[in-house]
DNA sequence: CTGAAAGCGCTTACAG
DNA sequence: CTGAAAGCGCTTACAG
């Protein structure tokens, strides 16, 4: 059982139907240069024999290769799925694929391994999200091989044709004052990386709403985590188990914040009546958890949807002046309440 | 600032290395028919100038395109990220990128979406994990496009170097007997939709074993849900709002699962103590919540590399003969106890 | 409006 | 061990 692949090619076409395989090409392509009965002929044939153009051949012609990639390090499974699906459906029907490849800055080969990929798939496009967004290094790499990058940031790294910011430290600020005025003083933030410019982001408008109701931040009260619910659950868990333990947690993102319910729940100290918690993010598991939890809302979709729009917006003809910027939202549920 | 790609190319390096085109191939592609100092010189100027061979231009010469597709309408996003890493950390350095391709079986125009996803990327290969693994047009579709499919699949469909079998009816059974034998007598089972096979067999595997027991299935014990936490949630809230509502119940899935938790706290139903639940899948999730939930594990990620694992042997020279298969394990964690 | 020629960057027979 | 020719299936100038 041979794998008899005869596909038929576009010099298959041109002879069936009496024309140059220029005329053919002419016809898929859409130029307007061809008399409509001599289109109408074409596409007849190419219809009948379900004749579809050699995708690498016509990269190869073009210079193009059709693909784009999404390069990623967030360790949200949730937000990378989303923003998966949000770049498809936007991708849909133009006939460009996506690629994908998770990555992790950490690694000692990483630059190469990112040379390696760009040069193994051409592709014309990438779509990054944090952090590898803020790597400029890694930018540039892209970059010099052709592939234009659209970031997905909380702080601005690039022009607006290029750019979909977010505005974590507004975010970071509502869930502040959410709590601040539920009466919270004694508040401790289990923050993201360091390598994540997101965690500054968040902190810096978290500790700002603070400073504006008179609230100190205690040394000891800030905690770098790793955005994963298991460094989420241990930071909790020594935190809790002081002997003033604080009233509320911020969590720089939903995992963590789930790591805090645990710890909650290993304590035995109840969620929101002993311990308000807040997230960020949004993710399903936010609304899944009992108690509801408390958070900030991130539309990763419509990001990933502005993100795979830029990129099909030619760079040098794109009239964006101005920043493609989205707004975090606080949803307030379950997990924050008045201090006892 | 226009973008000036002077890529390099194979007759650069032939030139520069004062040997025809072929002779670089050679060398590029690891020809043992090369003199090893020919090989050497050939090597050091690839090397100096940074020469990567274009990747379409191989593609279109060698009729491959070096792309491998994942093809998926599983409903868990964990599911989902797991099995990508899974496959892409087995393609790894072998030059094959993953491309993704979502779908939804029941749109209508579902087969000529996937027939144009193969025609625009000319995929050599593609995993298809549950519920598209299951559908033999699809894969009737895609084979006679030239594409080896390798299935991940609770039912045998297909040769043993196509397919990734899982054993769903055994992990079921396990789930079936931990609940009888812990005493539970009034159980219920929700279960994924009719058109996943997985769905029938979980029932099957956990209805024979109750049948063991001598356990009599009730009418309205068995719900059709739709493996997502809503309909999860749906069906667990009709269902503990009997009156004679049921000591335990076994959800097709940890998504379904967790909507069954939702239901218990609202309807303030505490488990394990009044209700005993227990999932399927073992996605992380599974053991977030609180109680952490009794569950069975499926490998997902030991699925995923072995199917990629199939697709690098070439289906012809294979020497499987047996059928790769994964046994479920069923993990006992806090959402189960005997009744009340 | 249409076509013959040359080219995209690689590889496969075929020679030698 | 090495190379000149032809080919993979498409498109871009250039003519007419």
């Amino acid at each position: 059982m041979s794998i008899t692949r005869s596909k038929i090619t576009i010099n298959d076409i041109a002879r069936l139907a009496n024309v140059s395989k220029k005329t053919v090409s002419r016809v898929i392509n859409d130029s307007p240069r061809v008399r409509e009965q001599t289109r109408k002929k074409v596409q007849a044939i190419i219809a009948e024999h379900g004749y579809k153009p050699h995708p690498q051949a016509r990269a190869l012609a073009l210079r193009r290769s059709f693909l784009i990639a999404m390069i990623y390090d967030n360790p949200s499974p949730q937000y990378v799925v989303n923003m998966q699906r949000a770049i498809l459906d936007e991708l849909e029907d133009t006939g460009l694929q996506l690629v994908i490849r998770p990555c992790d800055r950490q690694d000692a080969d990483f630059y190469e391994r990112m040379q390696a990929f760009v040069d193994h798939t051409n592709v014309s496009g990438a779509i990054l999200p944090p952090s590898v967004s803020e790597d400029q290094k890694l930018v540039d790499l892209l970059t010099a091989s052709g592939c234009r990058c659209i970031r997905i940031a909380s702080v601005v790294m690039d022009e607006p044709q290029n750019t979909v910011k977010t505005d974590d430290s507004a975010g970071a600020a509502q869930a502040a004052r959410h709590l601040a005025e539920l009466g919270h003083r004694d508040i401790v933030h289990i923050r993201g990386p360091l390598t994540f410019r997101s965690s500054h982001e968040r902190w810096r408008g978290f500790s700002s709403v603070l400073g504006e109701f008179g609230i100190e931040v205690q040394e000891g009260s800030v905690l770098e985590a790793g955005y994963t619910f298991d460094t989420g659950l241990a930071c909790a868990t020594r935190v809790l188990a002081r002997k003033n333990r604080p009233t509320a947690i911020f969590a720089g993102n939903d995992e963590m914040a789930i790591g805090v319910y645990q710890a909650a729940h290993n304590a035995g100290i109840r969620i929101p009546e002993e311990l308000s918690v807040v997230g960020f993010d949004d993710t399903p598991i936010a609304s899944r958890v009992w108690p509801p939890l408390t958070t900030v809302r991130l539309p990763i979709r419509d990001m990933g949807r502005a993100a795979a729009r830029l990129l099909l917006t030619d760079a040098l003809e794109s009239r964006v002046r101005q920043y493609v910027s989205f707004r975090p939202e606080l949803i307030v549920r379950n997990s924050t309440a008045e201090p006892a």
